[in-house]
Parts: structure tokens; C-alpha cells; sequence
DNA sequence: ACCGCCGGGTGCC
DNA sequence: ACCGCCGGGTGCC
């Protein structure tokens, strides 16, 4: 598979090792009104279209302000080994600020190890030499700061004092302990139309929110001295007092109610300290899930949902609204496709990203959508803010706008560098920016003594399924012959390019687990070739549902994020819309997929059409005499042995395949079982009906929901539910337990049990064994980096091997 | 003097 | 720039 560089154009700075220094001048600072301090850190960057000089280099302050040109003959020989990202070239003015017309530039040369011999060569070709980094000071820093060290013939160093993987993790848990000692512990109440009573925890929290939102502190590493502001990361002085982040990152655990508490907040410190102030007035309005549940009935609060593009193309209806909701990609969609979205158009009191950790791709539209809203108040709530490394991290601080990290390479050179080489210091300094812009309680975080969160006990039981001898015989004579076809495309070499059928075969045989009747109307075919284009579409649109609707998760390849927008390639890949429509502008004019490296043509590629129910094809043959399967006789056995030991108990039927949910609808009716059903594919209106008359305690109410394992979102509270039943098993655990924190959490009273159906020698059975390694990577391997489409490619190449017994 | 030396004009890339 | 560099003026001691 050729390699394809997805991700980012910047050369991976993770891996940079110290080449050396060099001590340059800066020039025409006359011209330029930037300016700097001794030993400040300054941007070089290059400037092809310079009229008077290709070669042109600019020095920038951490502002951003033009200070001066880099001396023409050293920016000859700078401008190829930044053009071809050889090495990335960073200064700091040693002294010699003040001066008129130029100034000394200390430069140092940052690359990759095998990169390290052309850049010397490139120099040493302009007359250039570097001086090398002395032995365990991997960071520049002491050779500027002790004045003009001259060039240093100490022995070279290589790689710094880096790391292990183990070593940064546990630094990183340490990362949060502290943060409790601080001012946190004080409590408030929320305002009046609040209508949920606060926890303690949820009291302190609100408490530190209001006082970071009514906060007059600088920003961290921000100090006045006499008449200026002075940054002590980069030695940058401005007069105008830089701005703080009027909020920060609330990283409780999951289900400590951070959304509660950020209504709380909403409504308790709206606008210039004061409450939001509402009319006492019962109103009928309908209110989204979780806004409604927590805001009282007596108070009218405008909220708002926005889906984006066509509802309302009008900013003042959106700025007329006390509360606007809306998704990522709405943000991202209106934002990046259309250029002109009304949600940046209005100039909000604060904007606060839900889940912002899934803003973790600074290239993804989503992040860049998200930072240009335009709010002087602005949080992060997230259950796992260092997820993977400090890279992350940079995404939420730089939506939080803190000067000067918005600009990635300050963040790299005063936070992610210094941390990851294990500079002295480097890890403090991380520490007390978390420190004073993060709130984070685990679930066993004490309040006053007492744990935060008594939740109640969660026990997960497998049940083996054995299937009927006929459905056996279906599933065996299916199996065979995908298992023929897989093997095929793995001795021909086009497992890539038949993907999506490869996710057709596993898919039927899943559904067979469940049901005969799920896979009718999802025979595929193996071959896209000599088709009628009016018939390619057609299989296209339905290989792409199929990939949709497969439950695996998938990921564009480009941005290895869920999702947006799905479009599918004529080789059958699928890929968010705006990242496969950068990709052809990049390569242009012969660009290839990402995944398989054929042609691509953007007249090629082929929407998703409007949600529909996928399977509504199929509904018809539903209303075909009913019939049972194992699966469901397992299920219906289960659930009226509970009915018989406590009727009132409540239970939530989780499945994949909405079909199967249908399925289930007429034993459930015959048996007497009042039951509701909740899928993606729900209106608004009627999902919070069905939520409403789930939780509801009334007798009659029902006791069983049918619920699609991806329905809602991890705000989604279905607490009445005490038992759950996941009728088939999910490619991402991940997606399981979030499933079952839906009724394990905050306010849960019972004792969760949770039975799995698991059909025996099958396909589940081979998945719950993926599981179970997936488990262990996400538990052990505290990731340095995110795998690589090439590696995420293989992994699921393995796990079709391992899923078909090949 | 096809040099040296002087002193005025001048100045990023 | 209280520099360097350029190019014109100039020319024994």
C-alpha cells in the first residue's frame, strides 16, 4: 500500500532532534514596526513572493508583527531547507533589541535525524556551519540566555533526555492531582430558574466557573511589569493588557454533570455577573433533552436548535436566542462549505464546546469552525482532556484563544517541546497551565470525605446463543461463500478496493446472529466494473449505507475523524466531503484515493443521500408473517423471567440493526410488555417523548425501551433502565460502554446488570475477542501518537483475517 | 593612476 | 549607520 502522507503538511516536530545553532542578522528593521525584547523568541518565516528576493525570509514576533528580513545571504541558504521542510528554523534575539537598523537572530535547527545531513550540507554549500547543541542541553535556551556563547565544540548530542512513553504517562496523572489544593473548593448556589438541585461537587464547580468568567487575572505566564505586560514563556512585552480566557476546561469524569453544571452556570452568571433574567412564566415551549429536564417549568429560557444551512439563514433569529444548540457538523458544514454561516455571524456571550475533545485535529474544519466563533467566554467541557498527548491538548487551549498559544509554534516551543524532551521545568509549566484554566474530578474524588459519585454496582454477563439448525445452515452456507470471496481478494491483493463488500459479508453474518429476516435486500455485489453509471450510483449510494450503517465506526482516512458529510469514491471508499475535496485540489491534476490509489475525480464522487431509514426497503418484508430466531427467544425468555421476579423493572433492548428493534416490536406486543423504542432516525419531538415516558415511574409506563446502540448522544439519560440487553456485540467497546453508561450514572439507584448475546462459533464470537484486545490497547498503551492511516489500514485488515477464520 | 586614498552619498528583502 | 559599501574625485613632498 503506497504511503500516503494524510494528516498534515507541517513535518512531524514530534520526532525533531537539535541539529544546532547559528547566529544570523536581522535586517530593514527600520521598515517594520514589530518589535522586540533581549532573549525573545522570534517566528522566521518564509516569503517566496518577495519582489526583491525569492529567497526572502521575514522575522516575526510572537504578535505576529513583522520585525525585519533575515540577512539575504543566510535566507539564501535558509529558504530550501524550509521549502523542503528539512528542518524547522526557530530564533530567539540574544540581544541588541533596541538597534536601529539590524539585530543578531540566535537560530536554531530543528529535524528529523535523517534529515540532519542535508540541512548541514545545504549550510555548509552557503558557507554556513552550525554550532552543535552542547551534551544534555537538548534546549538552546541556557546558550542565549548565559549572552554570546560562542560556538561550542563540545561533543554532539543527538536525541535529548526524551521520555519513555511510561515515564510522560505517569508524569501526565500526576498532571491532575494538584489541582484540587487550589481555590476549588468553594461552593455556590445555582440561580433560581435552575431547576435541578446541585451536588457539592457541581456547586464547586459552578463556584470556579463564575469566578474564571468574572475573572480580572491575567492569563497564565502573563506578569505586569511597570507600564507593559511581559510573557515569561517567550519574553514577548506588549502595552495592551492581553486578554484571559474569560472560562477554561471543565474535565470532570463523565456523569459528574458537567452539562448541568454549565446550564447552572448559563443561567446563574449570564451577562456581566448577573443572573439570565427570565420572566416567570410556565411556557409550553418544547426544550431540548437535557436543557429541559434542568431548567425549571416555571421560567422561559429561548432555546434554540440549530441543524444549520437551510433553517435559518438569518443571524438575528439565531441572536435573539438566550440558548442556541447545535452540532459539530452543523459548525463545521455551514462554516466550511458555505462560508457564510449565521453561527459567525453573531457575536455570543459565550460559547461552550460540549465533548471538546473530539476537537482534536487542528486541520479538521470542525476545529477551525469552532475557533472562529467569535465569544470572549468560552469552554471545554470534556471527560478526557489528555487523551492521548499534550498535542491534543493544543486544540482546546488554542480555541480558549490563550495569547500567545493560538499560534501553534509558540505552544510548541514553550509547552509541547520542553515537555516531551523532558526539559527542566517543561512539565511544570504544563502543570500550572492546567492548573489554572482546568477543573477535574474523577469519580472518586472526595468531597468533604465522601466520594463524589456512590455509583451503584455494574455487573456485564455473556450469554451464549446457539442457533437453530436451519439458521445455522443459512449462516454456514453464507459464511462459506464470503470467506471464498474474502480469500480471493487477499491472493489477488484487493482487500483495500473491496472493502466495503468485505464489510458486506461481515455484516450479513452478524445479522444472521440476530435475525434470518436482517439480511434480506443486503446481498452486494463484488464487482463495480462495466456498469451502467446510472447502476454504479445506485451500488455506490448503497455500499456507502452499508459502510454507514455497519456499526463499525468507520473514519474518513483523511482527518481520522468520524465522518462529515460522507461521500463515496467510484472505488468505494468513503471519505468526509471536505477532506477528499482537499486532497483532489491538492494533487490536482492526478489525484488518487487515499485508501487505494485510484483515480479520483471530484464528478465521481457520490453523496450520501438525505437520512432515510436505511432499511425501509426492507420494512416491507418485515410485515411478512412474523417469525422468531434464537436471538429473540433468548431475549423474550430473559425479559419475562424479570417480569416475573419484579415486574416493575426496567429495561433497555440495545441493538445495532433498528430492523432487529423491529423485530422484536411484535413478541414484545404479544407478551404484554409496554414498551418505547428510541433510534437516530427519531424526530426530536418524538425522542424526548419516548426518553420522557421511559424514565417516567407511573405504573403502566413502559418497562422495556428498544434502543439503537448509537441513538443519542453521551448526554443521553436513561437511569429507570436497571438491566440492559445488547442483542449484538459493537466493533468499538468503546461505543458498548458508553451504551451502558446511559444507565449507569448519576442517579441510577439500582444495581446495573448488563447481558450480552453472544451466538456461539460465530462472528460475535470473533469480535468479542477484537474487543477484548482493543480493550487492552485503549487500558495499556497511553498513546505517544495517533496510528497513522497506513497502520489503521492494517489493524483492520487483521481483524478481517481474524473475523472470517482466515 | 589599469593604482591608493579621500570623503560624500547612502542603506532590507 | 559613531558602521560598510559604492563610486567619483583626485594624485609628490
Amino acid at each position: 500500500i503506497p504511503f500516503l502522507p494524510l494528516r498534515t503538511s507541517t513535518p512531524d516536530t514530534d520526532m525533531a532532534i537539535l541539529y544546532g545553532t547559528l547566529r544570523g542578522s536581522v535586517v530593514g528593521l527600520r521598515y517594520y514596526t514589530g518589535i522586540v525584547n533581549n532573549n525573545e523568541m522570534v517566528a522566521l518565516q518564509r516569503e517566496p513572493n518577495n519582489p526583491y528576493d525569492k529567497n526572502a525570509v521575514k522575522v516575526n514576533n510572537v504578535n505576529g508583527d513583522q520585525v525585519g528580513h533575515i540577512k539575504k545571504e543566510l535566507a539564501a541558504a535558509l529558504a530550501g531547507i524550509m521549502d523542503n521542510k528539512l528542518a524547522v528554523v526557530e530564533g530567539v534575539v540574544p540581544y541588541g533589541a533596541k538597534n536601529a537598523f539590524t539585530m543578531p537572530v540566535q537560530m536554531s535547527f530543528w529535524g528529523r535525524e535523517e534529515n540532519k545531513e542535508i540541512v548541514l550540507d545545504q549550510l555548509k554549500r552557503h558557507g554556513f556551519k552550525l554550532a552543535l547543541p552542547l551534551k544534555g542541553n537538548s534546549l538552546p535556551v541556557s546558550l542565549w540566555i548565559s549572552g554570546r556563547a560562542g560556538p561550542s565544540y563540545s561533543a554532539p548530542v543527538h536525541a535529548a533526555v526524551q521520555l519513555t512513553t511510561n515515564q510522560l504517562k505517569s508524569e501526565f496523572d500526576k498532571l491532575f492531582e494538584d489541582l484540587k489544593e487550589d481555590d476549588k473548593t468553594c461552593e455556590m448556589e445555582g440561580a433560581e430558574a435552575v431547576g435541578t438541585p446541585l451536588l457539592p461537587h457541581q456547586k464547586q464547580a459552578l463556584a470556579w466557573m463564575v469566578s474564571r468568567e468574572n475573572s480580572n487575572d491575567l492569563p497564565p505566564f502573563w506578569e505586569k511589569r511597570s507600564n507593559f505586560y511581559y510573557n515569561i514563556l517567550t519574553n514577548f512585552a506588549e502595552k495592551q493588557r492581553p486578554e484571559n480566557v474569560l472560562g477554561g476546561i471543565l474535565a470532570d469524569d463523565m456523569g459528574l454533570g458537567k452539562t448541568l453544571t454549565t446550564i447552572a452556570l448559563i443561567l446563574t452568571n449570564f451577562q456581566d455577573g448577573k443572573p439570565l433574567p427570565v420572566e416567570k412564566i410556565t411556557s409550553d415551549k418544547f426544550y431540548e433533552d437535557q436543557f429541559e429536564q434542568h431548567i425549571h417549568q416555571d421560567f422561559h429560557v429561548n432555546i434554540y436548535v440549530h441543524y444549520g444551512s437551510d433553517r435559518s439563514k438569518d443571524p438575528s433569529v439565531l441572536s435573539e436566542q438566550d440558548i442556541v444548540l447545535t452540532t459539530y457538523n452543523t459548525l463545521a458544514t455551514d462554516y466550511g462549505i458555505r462560508g457564510d454561516s449565521p453561527l459567525h455571524k453573531v457575536k455570543w456571550l459565550r460559547i461552550v464546546l460540549d465533548e471538546g475533545h473530539t476537537i482534536r485535529n487542528p486541520n479538521a474544519q470542525q476545529t477551525k469552525a469552532a475557533l472562529n466563533l467569535e465569544a470572549h467566554r468560552r469552554w471545554v467541557l470534556t471527560g478526557t482532556p489528555i487523551q492521548n498527548s499534550v498535542k491534543d491538548l493544543w486544540s482546546l487551549i488554542s480555541f480558549l484563544k490563550l495569547k500567545p498559544f493560538t499560534d501553534r509554534e509558540w505552544w510548541h516551543r514553550t509547552i509541547q517541546r520542553p515537555v516531551t524532551m523532558g526539559a527542566p521545568g517543561g512539565l511544570g509549566r504544563l502543570q500550572s497551565l492546567i492548573r489554572s484554566i482546568t477543573l477535574r474530578r474523577t469519580k472518586t474524588t472526595k468531597v468533604k470525605g465522601k466520594p463524589i459519585l456512590e455509583l451503584p454496582e455494574r455487573r456485564v454477563l455473556i450469554q451464549y446463543v446457539t442457533l437453530t439448525e436451519e439458521e445455522r445452515q443459512i449462516y454456514q452456507s453464507v459464511k462459506k461463500e464470503g470467506k471464498a470471496a474474502i480469500s480471493g481478494f487477499f491472493s489477488e491483493g484487493t482487500v483495500l478496493t473491496h472493502y466495503a463488500d468485505i464489510l458486506g459479508v461481515l455484516l450479513r453474518l452478524r445479522q444472521l446472529c440476530c435475525h434470518p429476516r436482517l439480511c434480506i435486500n443486503t446481498s452486494s455485489s463484488f464487482s463495480a466494473d462495466n456498469k451502467i453509471p446510472e447502476e454504479l450510483h445506485e451500488t455506490l449510494v448503497r455500499k456507502m449505507k452499508l459502510v454507514l450503517s455497519s456499526g463499525s465506526d468507520e473514519e474518513c482516512a483523511v482527518c481520522l475523524e468520524s465522518l462529515t458529510l460522507p461521500v463515496i469514491t467510484q472505488c468505494a471508499h468513503v471519505f468526509c466531503k471536505p477532506c477528499i475535496f482537499e486532497v483532489i485540489r491538492r494533487e490536482q491534476p492526478n489525484a488518487k484515493c487515499p485508501f487505494c490509489r485510484n483515480e479520483l475525480r471530484v464528478e465521481h464522487l457520490v453523496e450520501c443521500p438525505l437520512e432515510e431509514e436505511i432499511d425501509s426497503s426492507n420494512r416491507k418484508k418485515l410485515d411478512q408473517e412474523w417469525i422468531s430466531s434464537s436471538k429473540i427467544n433468548a431475549l423474550m425468555h430473559a425479559l419475562i423471567e424479570l417480569r416475573r421476579d419484579n415486574p416493575t423493572a426496567k429495561c433497555l433492548v440495545v441493538s445495532q440493526f433498528t430492523t432487529f428493534l423491529s423485530l422484536m416490536e411484535n413478541p414484545l406486543k404479544e407478551s404484554g410488555f409496554a414498551f418505547t423504542r428510541l433510534d437516530g432516525s427519531m424526530a426530536q419531538k418524538k425522542r424526548v417523548e419516548a426518553i420522557r415516558c421511559f424514565q417516567s415511574s407511573q405504573a403502566g409506563s413502559p418497562t422495556v425501551m428498544l434502543l439503537s446502540l448509537k441513538a443519542g448522544g453521551v448526554g443521553l439519560n436513561l437511569t429507570a433502565a436497571s438491566r440492559v440487553f445488547l442483542m449484538d456485540p459493537a466493533w468499538n467497546p468503546a461505543a458498548e460502554d458508553q451504551c451502558f453508561d446511559r444507565c449507569h450514572r448519576l442517579g441510577q439507584k439500582h444495581n446495573v446488570v448488563i447481558t450480552k448475546f453472544i451466538v456461539k462459533n460465530s462472528v460475535e464470537e470473533n469480535m468479542l475477542k477484537i474487543q477484548n484486545k482493543k480493550r487492552e490497547l485503549a487500558a495499556g498503551a497511553f498513546a505517544t501518537k495517533k496510528p497513522s492511516a497506513t497502520e489503521v489500514k492494517q489493524t483492520k485488515i487483521n481483524e478481517i483475517k481474524a473475523l472470517i477464520d482466515l
